[in-house]
DNA sequence: CTCGCTGCAAACCATTTGCACGTGG
DNA sequence: CCACGTGCAAATGGTTTGCAGCGAG
């Protein structure tokens, strides 16, 4: 009944240790450059199919970023959102407040556990409002 | 003063009468293959460069997807966002409600305009519970 | 000992870019 | 006419897969 067993290894614990010093989403490559960089003899490959078996088992959350890259954040951390402007690209942290209730209380209606959830605003900051928009 | 002129062409315009009958997000390929479908001469690159232009002008939505594509949608249209199930990949559709207006006064609270907003909701749906969870 | 984990490199696939011709204005 | 739009094919770049050796149990 053990079924699937997850073996222990350097690697895989290298990673997990990294993640639990990171309370926001790192990109596969970041989370494997910053492994070299602390020593650790790993490969970009296991890197991606840890993150992957991980996110598989539910002990990490990935979403896709607005590059196509694949980014991973522990779980159960204190996250926030982003609101990002399309004009200068900068991002704000925003709290879920209302939107983290609706989030569960939808999934809760249609019998949905073990929830997470991405929210991304995107928009035109006061510093980007087109001065004389053309049309 | 006209500045950045965006020429009427054929392609533009075949991809523009599309999206005008489509409510959902669709992939830069599949709108590109449901316009070779339709018998429009119409060229991969030109669909994903035309696609940019029109995000980059607020004409369009775009996102990213889970595995990776990018997907697109016209503006204005009456959105709605998806409850996935982790397990069998069914997707409820839901409406924003609280979200919604969560996502517009945070958006309006940092001075932002023009706002557009990505919820995405994963879960394990009532039929994907494992029933003996080792943990 | 056996099987999963690892890792290199090639495979993949969606997306982007270079270059030259056609066409809108 | 002139610059932008178009499109083919190659380039790019992040992610996945094949295959052979090592280590955990």
């Amino acid at each position: 009944m053990t079924g699937v067993a997850v073996r222990s290894t350097k690697q895989r614990a290298a990673i997990a240790a990294l993640l639990e010093n990171v309370d926001e989403f790192r990109s596969a490559q970041e989370l494997h450059d910053e492994l070299r960089r602390r020593g650790e003899g790993i490969g970009l490959t296991t890197v991606y199919r840890t993150l992957q078996t991980m996110a598989a088992s539910g002990l990490v959350d990935s979403l896709r970023t607005d590059t196509g890259e694949s980014v991973y954040r522990r779980c159960s951390a204190h996250h926030h959102h982003h609101l990002v402007c399309r004009g200068c690209g900068t991002a704000v942290e925003v709290q879920g407040g209302a939107a983290e209730k609706w989030a569960a209380d939808v999934a809760r209606e249609h019998g949905f556990t073990d929830v997470t959830h991405t929210i991304e605003i995107f928009g035109v900051c006061g510093d980007c409002v087109p001065a004389d928009s053309a049309g």
